[in-house]
DNA sequence: CACGCCATGTAAAGGGTTACATGATTAC
DNA sequence: GTAATCATGTAACCCTTTACATGGCGTG
């Protein structure tokens, strides 16, 4: 329930067309929310069919010409009702852990490279966001905006360094473990 | 796609029935893999209709009797199997470093109150955690699926940690703004 | 003019969520 | 015996994912 105003809080930050949307959300906003161009699309029909953004008027509105949209004030109030309304957080689905857990049944036989992938992705995802806060968050601060976009960065920044730490731990424990953990035929 | 591994899983650990399972996934797996008990209906049909998972033989198997499953031969080869091999890491999707996104755009009013609530529920599972921590893993330790469960708990008691820490931050730093952050009309 | 890319879309399949339905067992 | 609860299941809807389709634009 969440897609629309994702698009939203993008279009407010700047009027894009649909690919555009897609750009960024694979770089800022999609490091929290990701979404792909067939959902973006779908989304911006019923959000300019339910009158919260529209289309900025162009020479020709053909298919595979530009549509570039802007939030309309019912959208922006939309977004500010969902941004103060209480949510209940999401239930986890975290899949390595369920692995792990799995591992502990059948053994952690093949378990040991792919950790140690995931491991160096976080750790290139770490490092771009400290880039990120390097180039966009110099210690002079800005407004308010800046201080709550650092605060969302920095989940982000702290999140990837506890997995990082995490990986490390549950590559040392699964190298330092006896072969056949699962049952022997 | 993990939903039938995390059943395997459980049914590992030990046979059950729907609700049993359904039970389960509301504690100790449902922490990272949560799921009701329709999906675990509808997927211990699928599972069974593929030979990897048989439901124990009872007296009347008719409606609203129980039935207990338990796992295949070929259903802890699957999921041997699905353990080992290699799996991208899914995008996040956090609604709640999304509201603060917004929150920059159209304002804080009324955020800070779901923030409070929701360290608080962060703040009591992480309590629940620390808790199953001193039941089930006492300082001298167990096997290597202890070892690798525990290690499971850690990152679900470091995670939570990190929550609590850094909703205090945010609170801190939404309760010190201004008011009207939005654009005012 | 052919090829690659930009830009917008359609279709189908699958998984998750919510609401509802139904038989069996237990407690009063 | 009837109400609550246990236990299993159906159905509809929504969201996400994947694959494919279509038209326009720029370049050699």
């Amino acid at each position: 329930m969440s897609l629309p105003h994702a698009i939203l809080t993008a279009l407010l930050e700047k009027p894009s067309s649909g690919l555009e949307l897609t750009r960024r959300f694979d770089r800022s906003i999609g490091y929290f929310w990701s979404a792909t161009h067939q959902q973006i699309y779908r989304e911006l029909g019923k959000l300019e069919g339910e009158g919260l953004i529209r289309a900025l008027p162009a020479e020709q509105p053909a298919r595979g010409q530009k549509k570039v949209y802007e939030v309309l004030e019912a959208g922006r109030e939309e977004l500010a009702r969902w941004t103060a309304a209480s949510q209940d957080p999401k239930p986890q689905r975290d899949a390595l852990l369920l692995r792990l857990r799995a591992a502990a049944v059948v053994g952690t036989e093949g378990l040991e490279r792919d950790l140690r992938r995931h491991r160096e992705l976080h750790a290139r995802q770490l490092e771009m966001y400290r880039e990120i806060e390097r180039r966009d968050f110099p210690p002079g601060k800005g407004g308010a905006e800046d201080r709550l976009r650092h605060l969302v960065l920095r989940a982000g920044i702290d999140l990837e360094t506890f997995w990082t730490q995490w990986l490390d731990h549950a590559v040392a424990e699964v190298a330092g473990m006896p072969e056949g953990q699962g049952r022997q035929e």
